[in-house]
DNA sequence: CTTCCACAGGAACCAGCGGACC
DNA sequence: GGTCCGCTGGTTCCTGTGGAAG
């Protein structure tokens, strides 16, 4: 193909208006289906406006069901009234998400930044940076709205020390007030939480039910018209993305991704059309990619754990611990390193459970002991994909792979 | 009903590192 | 330049356990 070939086809194939309208972290003008939560929350922090305290609130659903995009949606609408409204309060908002600011220090981090507090970001203790912060925040009248995302991150990682202490903050204050937005994917979250904190932090709750496949392809038709040039999508390409991502609980992040990637597959390949095809492929594609760079970024031990996984897979279907950490410790002899104990392997895996490299279950196998059955589950294509930027394991990719 | 395998997974600890503080 | 701090990624030692075999 030509160069001027490709560029005719980039010029002819007009399927994307605005390809940002489908990002993930694009917070839309209006979020169908999710009317009743805006309203719950929305009563819940209104009192901000007037500069009371709102409760602490708790929000809980599965990923992809508009937990973050509904708080800042709300946030960002009291915030605006209160800009016209209210006297001689500072309104502030802090978002924060867990995933990556795990540990108590990164949190008060990143409060002291919101408040344009400079700390340095390692060296002092947690207690002194909580000092730090408190002073800083109780210098004017603010109202500080803390939103934890994926907050079960955080507790996970670091204990709920830090959510005691913050949600303890207000009677040590004399100007300022802090109102606690938690969020997160699980449900079962509350049962690592000290009583205490569960009873402070979730003076609100509000729980997020899943989208429908009927309430997904609304919620793509309208981000569609925004976002795709008229008459571009076949018609079964949006109850298609729909109902794919309903498989798996609703998740609409996942179903925008695939639409998204859809129009991305179709305009590469110069369609003048958004086909069922295309989206197939896009499923695909996102399945890949993303184990792809999930094997790319692990530490050497962890490939290699992956790796005899897939042997032992290839040699007998399904893999033992035990038999897993033999095929691993030969993988180590023969890139002459020193391999890890059993111990951490087992915890390698768990990862890897988490990462959803692997499925791993535990199984009682009688008088034959008890152990965790692990499949791979991603395809042997990924894996070695993978793997190949890697020149510590050519050799064995090589030959094994 | 008891035994006993092959691990799971908790607890405590450690080395090394980057970085702020004095 | 020594000291302190927290994090990461490991180790050692350990107790706990589902369920087939006996």
């Amino acid at each position: 193909m030509s160069i001027d070939e490709i560029i005719q086809r980039m010029l002819s194939a007009r399927i994307f208006k605005d390809r940002e309208k489908l990002r993930p972290d694009y917070v839309p003008e209006s979020l169908p289906h999710r009317e009743e939560e805006i309203n719950k929350l929305a009563e819940i922090l209104a009192p901000a406006v007037k500069g009371a305290r709102p409760s602490n609130v708790f929000i809980y659903g599965l990923p992809g069901t508009g937990k973050t995009a509904v708080t800042k949606y709300v946030l960002r609408r009291i915030d605006a009234f209160a800009r016209e409204y209210s006297r001689g309060v500072n309104l502030k908002l802090a978002y924060i998400n867990c995933r990556n600011e795990n540990t108590s220090y990164r949190v008060l981090f990143n409060l002291c930044n919101y408040l344009d507090e400079r700390v340095p970001f390692t060296g002092l203790s947690t207690a002194e940076l909580f000092r730090r912060f408190v002073r800083a925040l109780d210098r004017e009248r603010n109202l500080l709205f803390v939103v934890l995302d994926e907050v079960d991150f955080l507790v996970k990682v670091s204990g709920d020390d830090i959510l005691y202490k913050l949600t303890r903050i207000n009677p040590d204050l004399r100007n300022a007030r802090v109102s606690i937005i938690g969020i997160t994917n699980d449900l079962n979250f509350v049962e690592y939480l000290d009583p205490r904190v569960k009873s402070t932090l979730g003076e609100e709750e509000l729980v997020f039910r899943p989208y429908t496949t009927e309430e997904l392809a609304d919620i793509l038709a309208e981000r569609a018209r925004q976002a795709f040039c008229d008459g571009v999508l076949d018609e079964a390409v949006i109850p298609l993305c729909a109902s794919l991502a309903a498989r798996e609980h609703g998740d609409a992040r996942r179903a925008l991704d695939l639409l998204r990637v859809a129009g991305e597959i179709a305009e590469r390949e110069g369609s003048s059309k958004v086909l069922e095809e295309h989206v197939r492929k896009a499923y695909r594609e996102i399945e890949k990619d993303r184990a792809v760079e999930v094997v790319k970024s692990m530490p050497l031990h962890t490939k290699l754990v992956t790796i005899a996984a897939y042997l032992v897979k290839r040699r007998k279907g399904e893999a033992t611990t035990g038999e897993i950490y033999e095929t691993y410790k030969g993988l180590c002899r023969r890139l002459t390193i020193d391999e890890l104990t059993q111990r951490r392997v087992s915890d390698i895996i768990n990862e890897l459970d988490m990462l959803g490299i692997v499925n791993a279950k535990v199984t009682s196998k009688g008088r034959y002991g008890r152990t965790k059955i692990v499949r791979l589950a991603i395809s042997d294509r990924a894996l070695v994909e993978g793997l190949k930027s890697d020149p510590r394991l050519s050799s064995i990719v090589a030959e094994s792979v």
